[in-house]
DNA sequence: AATTTTTACGCAAACGATTTCGGTTTAAAT
DNA sequence: ATTTAAACCGAAATCGTTTGCGTAAAAATT
């Protein structure tokens, strides 16, 4: 590939031919004679010419390649999402160039700046929990960038969007714990500016007012800095359980934040589900092992990705520009393990 | 970027100048005047000029990016390894191209073909478990497309390698069981054609002669087709559990089996640490929360990826041929936990 | 004042491929 | 014998950028 790189210009010469014939025998052009093209072929075949992509881009002005943008790349649920995506452009000729937020404004900043200075032909964006002013994303998308938003959308019209019924999934979620028996169910969720987390909140206090449930404000906790953090956790758990009445049930509507408030469970000895019943969103691949196994709200990442990816190059393939936006709901799913179901009741 | 994309022919017509002088003025170059280089820059930044990569790449013979080539991103020492790679490549300005082999040396060669003929400037490898000819990587390498591989690497010399001491890995955990007083210990391992379950095999029989165990060859069981389908693992621990000598404990020297062994037993209620105890090669961040929590063996993935990434990038941008091939060999890491302490002695 | 040097800029080629527009044969049709 | 039409191929432009070389004007030196 290095050194080697036969062009199309050494094929000309060593054949006594022009680029543009060699360029058109290679391309089964009607009008070049059938000798000529063996010829050609055959030789470039034997040189193992490949054309060059980037003059290739340079002169069609596209680059089949997408850039994604996501949170970290070492989070289950993100790298299930790019398996869909990279299935998906693999499918369709395009590369997939990844870049992470880290959770961070300036690094999606950047990223999507690095991105579009690429010259990527679109973008997949799940855009960082600190994101709430959504201005870069506007300009990059009104310079007829092709985005298309997955699981953390913008909160604007006009843009493709994938997300899963999160309100929905909470609801069940919630419902489930009350068909369990459960009475006074806690929320944690994470940070209140993502609207994931808000459709999420939303789904588990209509769940409650269904079942006519008292909503306590104060039974809600808001994680908004990733979680990552075992302390922030451990604030918020002992908030909700300090309560004289104290939840008997918690539904963890973030992916990070489930797992440690699992690991908070099991440090303070705290018996799920007797003690507190818990369901969490998780996409994770060994909440079936935990002890007790851990019901979640598992979202159809992989399926997430794929439909992302394929709105966008349909976008990036399409003719005529695109006025009609599509929110694509995909529904997660409610798994039922023993977290969720008391052992004696 | 689609549509405005303004060049530098744009501003050099807007402002009445050459392209070289405009090209010049921006790249600050010292034959042109203060009050030209002011005006271009000022015009450029007003109108958020950016120079055009491919146009770059397509004159430079460089294009800025790597490719990663791994089995599946979504698996978590993957993920973490993809991680490190973009760390170190985000730092140095690269961008990173991610294809899977999905563990299938069709996949493989096409994955890499389609990188070459993306013309990255470098390929970093972890080649599948079904390789076990390396001739498209060798073809590739020699036509002097730089080249790192990490965790499953080829066998041949003169290539960058970056890999973790599987085999004092695997001798560390089975001598960590054997202190903790178990006596016939098995070993189920990945594919026997990866020279990771060789070394890996390697270290579990050192470790066995070192105190003057017997090494049982029914008590090494190899999971060949990936150990994705549970009746593989089953099958395996039969196999191992229906000896007469049954072992009483187990090394598994694979990321991916490791969990579903632990499946296997929780279905088959084999009682760990008691019944058998156990120690795995393992990634995943959940399984300190398992019951009983479960022992592993950790590699440094994102310290992994990041120095495989350091290394290609160092070789792309040496100005002489490299001749000298490292080697290098990071620790994995023995967390120890419950799985493989007995409680009872 | 004449010469040299410096400054500041433009022209054109190059990177690798495609494609438009012609041009020259040769064959077919009139 | 003349016109027409295929068939085949080449020159040159194009994509956006950099860069070697040339040159005019200005400045510095004699």
């Amino acid at each position: 590939m290095r050194f080697e790189a036969i062009t199309i210009k050494d094929i000309a010469k060593a054949l006594g031919l022009s680029t543009s014939t060699v360029s058109r025998a290679l391309r089964d052009s009607h009008e070049i004679s059938p000798k000529t093209k063996e010829i050609v072929i055959k030789y470039a075949k034997e040189n193992n010419y490949r054309p060059n992509p980037i003059a290739l881009s340079l002169k069609e002005k596209r680059s089949s390649s997408i850039g994604v943008v996501v949170g970290e790349i070492a989070n289950s649920f993100f790298s299930q999402a790019i398996n869909g995506i990279e299935s998906i452009a693999h499918e369709k000729g395009y590369n997939v160039i990844i870049a992470q937020n880290k959770e961070q404004l300036e690094r999606e900043i950047s990223a999507l700046q690095f991105l579009a200075s690429r010259s990527v032909d679109g973008i997949l964006l799940s855009v960082s929990t600190q994101t709430s002013d959504f201005d870069h994303i506007k300009q990059l998308y009104e310079r007829s960038m092709p985005m298309v938003c997955f699981d953390c959308v913008v909160d604007f019209e006009g843009i493709h969007k994938v997300i899963v019924d999160n309100t929905k999934a909470a609801f069940d979620g919630t419902e489930h714990l009350i068909k369990k028996g459960f009475k006074n169910i806690a929320c944690v969720a994470s940070s209140s500016n993502l609207s994931i987390t808000k459709e999420r909140v939303k789904g588990y206090i209509e769940a409650l007012q269904k079942y006519q449930l008292p909503v306590h404000e104060s039974n809600i906790q808001y994680i908004n800095h990733g979680g990552v953090i075992l302390e922030e956790i451990s604030e918020a758990m002992q908030q909700l359980l300090s309560q004289k009445n104290k939840p008997d049930a918690l539904i963890v509507c973030s992916d990070r934040v489930t797992t440690n408030v699992m690991r908070y469970c099991q440090e303070n000895k705290i018996q799920i589900p007797d003690q507190l019943g818990m369901i969490g969103f998780s996409n994770i691949d060994l909440t079936d092992l935990l002890t007790p196994s851990l019901s979640v709200l598992r979202q159809p990442a992989y399926e997430i990705g794929r439909t992302a990816a394929d709105l966008l190059i349909k976008m990036i393939e399409s003719k005529r520009p695109i006025t009609e936006f599509e929110t694509v709901v995909l529904t997660s799913n409610l798994i039922e393990r023993n977290s969720s179901v008391p052992k004696k009741k």
